[in-house]
RNA sequence: GACCCCUUCGUCUAGUGGUUAGGACACCGGCCUUUCACGCCGGCGACACGGGUUCGAGUCCCGUAGGGGUCGCCA
């Protein structure tokens, strides 16, 4: 029997974080059984249920890169989906509903009781066969004891989670029952009602959940907890995807830093966790600039757009090879645009305190002459201007920074930035000259200002 | 109040009776180096506590404490 799983999220206008790696984990298990997975929109409360609050799950489960083999086509509801097991709204399964809980009542299952339907639920312990934390035995709490019966359909006709969830999974044929383990207790319920309904419930996979640093629950204010904070500064997908799987999973080896086609190879259950783990911040960004280093650059070209890099009138070789002297080194793509910004303007200021130094007057002489060597130099790149620099500074018996420094400030006018030698190779020897001589004159004035 | 789950460095984790308790993030040194970063080397740092079982326990059992979850005509 092939594995289905599904996801099954309710619109409430962001997607948290837990929920993320909910799908995650469903989605990474149907790749790996070859199986399907299946997205429902558990939309039954109509007050905050709108098409804003379901595209920004479609949304974020698209930038994730968990594409779903049956659910909604679109945030439209009436528009169709893909999947011979629909509608995937539950705002469109009424009948179904319905339908089932006149089953239950004519096999005396269910009862009415002042307008609403309740279920008439075992008054033993339940054991829940759970593939993570094993078998658990079930008590009745103190209050199911008293009362085990729970409402199924409220008496504004309105059928309750617990019910539409059994029915939808039922109907869909989901094999593997695989969400947060908040979910655990009120598995004895769901599993009395698959029984009801005369069909064997599926396994249950109950996964820890996500906690804040400090250990307390997160919500969706909290640092990190909503996805769309991690779309928003234009993390990268799969690093997320990667962070997000080794909360509560674990391949078992050493492995941090994973393409999602290895995760897909290594995934499945019993490597899951059965401790809640807490998200750390900066363990993501390490893993975002893990998996930002290592971007084919038109990915990276596109994030850098993103990000708000002004390229201006620079030819597409220019902005390639300009930002891959970044790449390896801006560690968020956020702080990329002040980086790279000397690349694509002439017009910028020095940072005083560097140029304090780096122009001072006993650089002069070493810096005009390195402007006369450079501008001489058979060939502009990299290497050839390294070793011209290194032969210049112990001609001159100066430290190298001694030329380095003022060259760095001339060129891009802050103390950090890519490899000098790359970068002025990339520049251009013209413009290069150009900086060099505007640093040039500003020496000049303050020679003529300053010490006299 | 009842019920359920959990407990290894600050954090994520490896570890299924015998290990100098390993790795990663973070942090601190050093090397490399034109800056920053990468990389490499080194350091700091953990089995919640108490009882058992056993020749031997992070690993098995019981208890305690702590954390999380659930008990709704919310999902």
């Amino acid at each position: 029997m092939s594995v289905r799983v599904r996801f099954a999220p309710s619109p409430t206008g962001h997607l948290h974080i837990g929920g993320a790696r909910t799908a995650l984990f469903n989605w990474l298990y149907a790749r790996h059984t070859g199986g399907q997975f299946v997205l429902r929109i558990e939309d039954t409360d109509e007050e905050r249920n709108t098409p804003e609050a379901i595209n920004v799950i479609l949304e974020g489960l698209r930038w994730l890169g968990l594409d779903w083999d049956e659910g909604p086509a679109n945030n439209d509801p009436a528009d169709g989906s893909k999947g011979d097991h629909g509608p995937y709204f539950q705002s469109q399964r009424g009948e179904i509903y319905a339908r089932h809980v006149e089953v239950l009542k004519e096999k005396g299952l269910a009862y009415e009781h002042e307008g609403a339907v309740r279920f008439r639920m075992q008054r033993e312990a339940t054991t829940i066969p759970d593939l993570v934390c094993g078998d658990v035995v079930r008590e009745l709490t103190d209050r199911e004891q008293e009362q085990p019966d729970f409402v199924i359909v409220r008496s504004d006709g309105k059928p309750v989670f617990h019910l539409v969830n059994v029915i939808d999974d039922l109907e869909m044929g989901i094999t593997h029952v695989i969400r947060g383990e908040d979910h655990l207790s009120n598995t004895s319920k769901h599993i009395a009602l698959f029984r009801a309904l005369g069909a064997e419930p599926p396994a249950f996979a109950h996964i820890p959940l996500i906690l804040n640093s400090d250990g307390s629950k997160m919500s969706k204010r909290d640092d990190g907890a909503s996805l769309d904070g991690w779309q928003q500064t234009h993390c990268v997908p799969e690093a997320v995807v990667n962070y997000l799987s080794l909360l509560g999973w674990s391949p078992k080896d050493d492995s941090q830093v994973m393409p999602v086609a290895e995760l897909i190879e290594r995934f499945d259950l019993p490597q899951i966790n059965r401790a809640n783990a807490r998200f750390d911040v900066e363990k993501m960004q390490w893993m975002n600039y893990e998996h930002l280093r290592n971007l084919p650059m038109p990915r990276y070209r596109q994030l850098a757009l993103k990000a708000g890099v002004e390229f201006g009138d620079a030819a597409e070789d220019y902005i390639e090879a300009a930002l891959a002297t970044c790449q390896n080194k801006v560690k968020q793509i956020s702080d990329l645009p002040d980086y790279c910004r000397f690349y694509f303007t002439d017009i910028f200021e020095y940072d005083e305190a560097m140029a304090a130094k780096a122009f001072a007057p006993e650089n002069k002489d070493g810096f005009a002459k390195l402007r006369e060597i450079f501008a001489n130099l058979e060939s502009f790149g990299p290497e050839p201007m390294e070793t011209a620099l290194k032969a210049l500074a112990e001609q001159l018996d100066v430290k190298i920074r001694a030329l380095v420094m003022p060259a760095r400030c001339a060129c891009t006018g802050v103390k950090i930035g890519p490899s000098l030698y790359d970068l002025m190779a990339v520049l251009g020897r013209d413009r290069v000259l150009a900086r060099l001589d505007r640093a040039l004159a500003r020496m000049d004035e303050s020679n003529e200002t300053g010490e006299a």
